[in-house]
RNA sequence: UCCUGAGUAGCUCAGCUGGUUAGAGCAUCUGACUGUUAAUCAGAGGGUCCCUGGUUCGAGUCCAGGCUCAGGAGCCA
């Protein structure tokens, strides 16, 4: 425990991280060191991991002067402590090693029964030992990286004077329509209260009214974005979709900046500087970690023929991606590219491109970004018939084509990174555009009110935080980069 | 939700047109060895062949239904 008052506690009692001891300049010194027990060979050396790197350090036992049982405790998993003099390595394959005085076993772990072996094991058995998959390098990896880009989000906007609004979990209504709401009641859900009319009543429940969990923090956060200009959001979302799919989940986590007085231009630009400035940051801050899991994912990689291998590393793209700009075209534009494509004529397409006005399937989004292009793609200007009440309707064009102000940015792999537009501020189009889709008015006034009240230009985005894991650490499932994840028919740990 | 594939030892997998006692590597245990890096060598233990029902003299194998997982699609971030 850590407390702030007048006497000063030291958190890590005489422990050093593993990651300090490795890169220490000094040997010949007296350490402590603490982890967990990755690999104990030839009864004389423990690959020791405290998750402060993906790095062990090796400690040397004297065991011909050590107690067999004690050297009996030293199996895989066990949580030991060390103290003994860090020396330079008398062996091949590391810099400097610990010559153990004294081993304490702090926790004992069974070999018979755990799980995780010094071995490759697959993604799948891991993820149902999802309490312990953090002991790998693999997950050990993400998890830092994972932090890394959370702190860097934060950063990114901190630096440019963004708040950090928190929107509610709890939302009254799922008047944006952004995909199926888990409902949030207090009921027995054996007795759920009727009114005359056989309909559930729900003023007899917890908040007098139904209610789920958020499904976006957006409409919110545009509130927000009407006083203090710059905001963002970055927490837990909920869908309900029953979607079993390698980039989706039912709880995950967004990042919704909405600004004021941005257009859809500005609110590219502030995408595009967000994504590069979070990727720099991780590969600023964790080398190693981008390192292992480019070498992760070349191994994988070779398990694949030849025509499926990506061109360039992990490394490679994410540096590729620092270095370029992102392609910026409508969706208009895209469409006649995909029309003129070699798949398109040559029928290879599931779904061809027949005309305008349809939205594209994922195969059209990973031709322009992974075949064509080559890089992330940001598409704008959507027909409006596709897209959400809330985006500003553009002109009609010279043959009559209904667009609206969207922007999706398409990355390699992974599809539909983030999700934006500049609003519509204009009272009566936004009201027209809600009867047109059946979105309740007098549910959402509170919304209307920012239209009627000193209404302004105004931009703003959703990122999909997971989604950015996925392609900083080249991993191909998302319920892979979430501690634990959340998808249908599993609510596990 | 749809399509395709899978489910056999702790893990990764083999098991042919149905046929005695279901196999391998790794892991574990025992012993040997001891500057190893997925250590090595010898031996041992370890199975509800996903579940339910059916066909058959006989089912890990064939059929039906279900469950779970993976990949792809849809929905989307």
């Amino acid at each position: 425990m850590y407390f702030c008052g007048s006497k000063k506690y030291t958190y890590m009692s005489q422990r050093t991280k593993i990651k300090a001891l490795l890169q220490s300049q000094q040997t010949d010194i007296d350490v402590t060191v603490k982890g967990w027990v990755r690999a104990f060979r030839s009864n004389r050396f423990i690959a020791l991991n405290d998750g402060s790197t993906n790095n062990n350090i090796q400690i040397v036992v004297d065991f011909e002067n050590t107690d067999p049982a004690l050297l009996k405790r030293i199996t895989v998993g066990a949580a030991i402590s060390v103290s003994g003099k860090l020396i330079a390595s008398l062996g091949k394959g590391q810099t400097v090693e610990v010559i153990a005085a004294n081993i304490d076993i702090l926790g004992d772990s069974d070999p018979e029964k755990y799980p995780i072996q010094p071995k490759k094991h697959s993604l799948e058995f891991l993820r149902e030992n999802a309490h312990l998959r953090f002991r790998t390098s693999t997950f050990g990896s993400i998890f830092r990286l994972r932090n890394s880009l959370a702190f860097a989000v934060h950063q990114f906007f901190q630096e440019r004077g963004f708040v950090y609004l928190h929107t509610p979990v709890i939302t009254q209504s799922d008047a944006e329509g952004a995909g199926e709401a888990f409902h949030v009641t207090n009921f027995d859900l054996n007795n759920i209260p009727k009114t005359d009319t056989g309909e559930v009543d729900y003023k007899q429940d917890f908040f007098g009214t139904s209610t789920n969990l958020t499904v976006s923090g957006q409409l919110e956060g545009e509130l927000g974005a009407m006083a203090l200009s710059d905001i963002y959001t970055f927490g837990p979302t909920f869908r309900a979709e029953n979607s079993n799919t390698t980039r989706h989940l039912a709880e995950f986590w967004m990042i919704e900046p909405e600004v004021a007085f941005n257009d859809l231009d500005d609110n590219m630009d502030l995408a595009e500087d967000m994504l590069k400035y979070v990727i720099k940051y991780a590969l600023d801050k964790n080398p190693d970690d981008i390192e292992f899991l480019t070498q992760r994912l070349q191994e994988e990689e070779k398990q694949k023929p030849q025509n499926e291998r990506s061109e360039m590393s992990l490394l490679e793209k994410l540096q590729f991606c620092l270095d370029n700009d992102f392609e910026r075209l409508t969706y208009t534009e895209a469409i006649d590219i995909l029309k003129e494509s070699t798949p398109n004529k040559k029928k290879k397409f599931q779904y061809p491109i027949e005309g305008w006005g349809t939205d594209l399937q994922s195969e059209h989004e990973r031709y322009l970004v992974e075949k064509h292009f080559k890089k992330p793609v940001i598409l704008t200007d959507y027909p409006k018939a596709i897209k959400a009440f809330y985006m500003r309707q553009n002109e009609p064009d010279a043959q009559g084509r209904e667009t609206v102000r969207a922007m999706d940015i398409l990355f390699p792999g992974i599809g539909e990174i983030v999700g934006g537009s500049q609003r519509e501020e204009r009272l009566d189009k936004l009201e027209q555009r809600m009867d047109e889709m059946g979105i309740p008015k007098d549910e959402l006034w509170w919304y209307l009110d920012t239209r009627r009240f000193g209404a302004c230009e105004h931009a703003g985005f959703g990122l999909g935080f997971e989604r950015l894991v996925l392609f900083v650490t080249g991993m191909g499932n998302i319920r892979d980069v979430i501690p634990f994840p959340r998808f249908p028919k599993n609510a596990e740990f």
